[in-house]
RNA sequence: AGGCCAAUAGCUCAACUGGCAGAGCACUCGUCUCCAAAAUGAGAGGUUGUGGGUUCGAUUCCUACUUGGCCUGCCA
């Protein structure tokens, strides 16, 4: 089947994966597979810009990566590798830093986030974080960036970066991407209140125990209004809900929506059934996962084999960029 | 480049003249709730930025360094 172009994202190496980024990225990635040439990318360089150690990016890298093929992306059709697997990645950013302005990077909305959340920490590679992020863009000739809204403006960077060394060597080497727009359900924790995040300690584990599972359903956040269980609930404000209209089948969400307003069913009631909905759905992915964890080596292969197919294609770019720089 | 101030629990900060490092929030576990939240009780949490030095004894005094903030200078 003839595939409609080529896709590339990248994500941070967090370790074990939890529902928000199942829903909120994994998904996406997995479904994208099927119409584009994918590549995924695990952005370990990135990491080193917030993070104060390394010692454990090895086992996260590891862990998001078994998540990923355990989710269904697949190895033999994409390409998923590590960011500093591909040297060339440094090379063509270090190119690319000349036509970046500072004062646009410094005005990115991301980069004074950084600089406001970590002011101890304020480096070099986190000014030039967006020029990196262009770099893994365009070294592999991407044409389509998923991207939730909150990456815009650096979707919007890159092509203008593209567009500046065009015109300044006269070339067309490096393509443009395209931004697709991606529904990213904003995907609230179990305290109903932020963003699913680990650093929030309010995510759910998509490799962990059913037994777990539930234990972390109970301690969602529901209706603080609804103080008994005689008292009607508002199923529009409780994320259990919101859950349940993910997760479960669609007569069973009627049916809560219907019962909780009238107090019908209780919330415990209402959770247990989301929990064995989701343990449910996760069943496949955790006897995936556990069948790829056994053999040990298999994922570090699997990065082994992406790492080249990517170089090869990084290779291809940077000798057209060397080029077109007219480099001596 | 120089000067001044700061660095203590995950976070915000206390600790008198050098004498057992403490509170609030967050976290964990109870009570109460159908659960959760709220309320309430308890618990856990530390190489006091790093390396030296003085002292019987250093979070405290001295010194060097690291990081951050403020002021001044220099260059253009």
């Amino acid at each position: 089947m003839a595939k409609k172009g080529r896709v590339f994202s990248g994500a941070r190496p967090t370790g074990k994966q939890h529902l928000g980024n199942y829903l909120g990225a994994i998904n996406n990635y997995v479904s994208m597979q099927n119409e584009y040439d994918c590549i995924y990318c695990i952005v370990d360089v990135h990491a080193l810009t917030t993070v104060e150690t390394t010692q454990d990016l090895k086992q996260n890298t590891l862990d998001m990566t078994l998540d990923w093929l355990a989710a269904g992306i697949r190895p033999e059709d994409s390409i998923v590798f590590v960011q500093s697997h591909v040297p060339q990645v440094m090379e063509l950013h270090t190119y690319l830093s000349m036509v970046a302005q500072f004062g646009k990077l410094t005005d990115l909305p991301t980069f004074k986030e950084k600089v406001r959340q970590q002011p101890e920490n304020v480096n070099y590679g986190l000014l030039g974080y967006p020029v990196l992020m262009t770099a893994d863009i365009v070294l592999y000739k991407t044409d389509i960036v998923p991207v939730g809204i909150d990456q815009a403006p650096h979707i919007e960077f890159a092509r203008e970066i593209v567009r500046s060394f065009n015109y300044r060597y006269g070339t067309k080497v490096l393509v443009e991407p395209q931004v697709k727009h991606t529904e990213v359900l904003k995907v609230l924790g179990i305290d109903g209140k932020d963003k699913m995040g680990k650093s929030l300690n309010n995510h759910i584990e998509l490799a962990t125990t059913p037994e777990e599972t539930v234990k972390r359903v109970r301690e969602m956040v529901t209706d603080p209004a609804r103080q008994r269980k005689t008292d009607p609930g508002n199923p529009d404000i409780c994320n259990v809900f919101t859950m349940h209209k993910i997760f479960s089948p669609q007569e069973e969400v009627d049916m809560i929506n219907t019962e909780c307003r009238k107090a019908g069913i209780g919330c415990v009631d209402c959770k247990l059934r989301f929990a064995a909905n989701l343990n449910k759905n996760l069943e496949p992915f955790r006897a995936k996962r556990a069948e790829l964890a056994a053999n040990p080596n298999y994922i570090q292969d699997v990065l082994h084999d992406g790492g080249k197919r990517a170089r090869t294609i990084a290779e291809q770019t940077m000798v057209e960029v060397r080029e077109a720089m007219q480099l001596p």
